[in-house]
DNA sequence: TTATAGTATGCACATAATTGCATAACAATG
DNA sequence: CATTGTTATGCAATTATGTGCATACTATAA
C-alpha cells in the first residue's frame, strides 16, 4: 500500500499528471521505490476514489490532454498518519547473491559476466546521483523538503559507492575460485 | 519465479523439509531472498509437479512426520540454465527513504525514532553475519560452494557496515534540521 | 510519405506476495 | 491440567506487481 503514499509524497511538491509521476518513478523517487506507469495510473484511480487527490483535465496544444492530480487535505493527513507508523525493513531479493549461494551448481563464467553488468548498472546509478546532487543541491539554499531529499541522496551515493567496491572485490574473489 | 530457484539452490546442499527451508529463509539465504513458510510450501508443491524435486514422507517419534524434498537431476539442470540468464537489478522499496523525501509533510521526531529502530535492525543483521562467518568460515578449508557463500556473506557484511554508518549520519543531519 | 520517437492514458491477464486462518502432535512449565 | 512453545503442514482470500497490449495525437527526420 505504500505506493499510494509514495505518489502522495510526490504530489506534495507540485500537482502532476500520471505521466509526470511515471517519469518521477523512473528517476528521483524511483531510486527508493520503483513503480511502472501502469501501477501509477491504477493507484491514481484508487487515490481519486478515496478523495486523497483531485484530478482535472488540462487541454494542451500539439500534445494529448493531461490529467493533473493535486493532493487534498485528506491526502496530506494520510501522509502524516503514515509517517507515524513504523517502517518495514526493505525486502531484499537479489538473484545475483543467490547465484553465489550455489557456486558449485552454477556457470561461473556467466556469473562473472553478470557481475560485470551489475557493476556497470551501479556505476550508472552513482553517476545519476552525482549529477542530481551537483545540479540541484550543491551550493543552493535548501528548504526542509529539499534537505530531506539531499539526505536520501547522500545515503544513495555512499551506498552505491560501497556496493561497487564490494562487487569489484567479489569479481576478484570469483576469479581466484576458477584456478 | 526465482523463489523456485532459491529453493532448489538450498536443496543442492542437502535434502530438506518445508520446515527446514522456511527456517533457512528466515536466516542464511533469507538475507538475500526473503520468503514466508506459506510461500515455501506452495512453491514446493509446484516444484514437485514439475518433477524438479522428489518428496518422501519420513516418520518421526515425538514430532509430526516430515516431508523431505530432494532435488532431481532436472532440478539441477534448471539451476544451471537459470545461472546463464542475466539477473534483474534488485528492486528497492524503502519506506524510510520515501519519508525523507517528504520531510516537510512528515513527523520528524517519529522519523528519528524509526531511524533508530532501523539502525538497530541493521546492527542485528551485521552481528548475525559476523557470528556465521566466525562459526562456519574463518579458519576452515572451503569447498567451492562454501566459498560462494563466503563471498555473499562478505558483501553482506560490508554493505551492512556502510548502511549503519549512513543511517547514523542521516540521524545527525535530521537533528540539525530540527533547530 | 513513411518511420520513429515522444507525450499521454489506461485495460486485462498472469504471477507473486501477504495476511489470516486451520490443524495436529508433543514437550515443558506453571 | 491448562497454557505456552516448538515442530510440521497447508488452504483461502486479498493485495501487489509485472507483462503485454491498445489507443491517439504530434513533431521530426530520413
Amino acid at each position: 500500500m505504500a505506493l499510494a503514499e509514495a505518489i502522495l509524497v510526490c504530489l506534495t511538491d507540485r500537482p502532476m499528471s500520471g505521466y509526470d509521476l511515471a517519469k518521477t518513478f523512473d528517476a528521483s523517487i524511483g531510486f527508493f521505490w520503483r513503480a511502472s506507469h501502469q501501477q501509477v495510473y491504477r493507484e491514481l484511480a484508487r487515490l481519486r476514489e478515496r478523495n486523497l487527490v483531485e484530478s482535472t483535465e488540462v487541454e494542451q496544444r500539439g500534445k494529448p490532454n493531461r490529467i493533473v492530480h493535486t493532493i487534498t487535505e485528506a491526502g496530506e493527513h494520510t501522509i502524516l498518519q503514515w509517517s507515524l507508523k513504523p517502517c518495514k525493513m526493505p525486502s531484499i531479493k537479489d538473484e545475483l547473491l543467490v547465484k553465489f549461494y550455489a557456486l558449485e551448481t552454477v556457470d561461473i563464467p556467466a556469473l562473472s559476466e553478470q557481475l560485470g553488468v551489475r557493476i556497470d548498472q551501479h556505476r550508472g546509478k552513482l553517476n545519476a546521483y552525482h549529477r542530481i546532487k551537483e545540479r540541484f543541491y550543491d551550493g543552493h539554499n535548501l528548504s526542509t523538503s529539499q534537505h530531506g531529499k539531499l539526505i536520501a541522496l547522500t545515503m544513495g551515493i555512499s551506498n552505491e559507492t560501497e556496493v561497487i567496491q564490494s562487487l569489484e572485490n567479489a569479481l576478484v574473489m570469483l576469479q581466484d575460485t576458477q584456478d
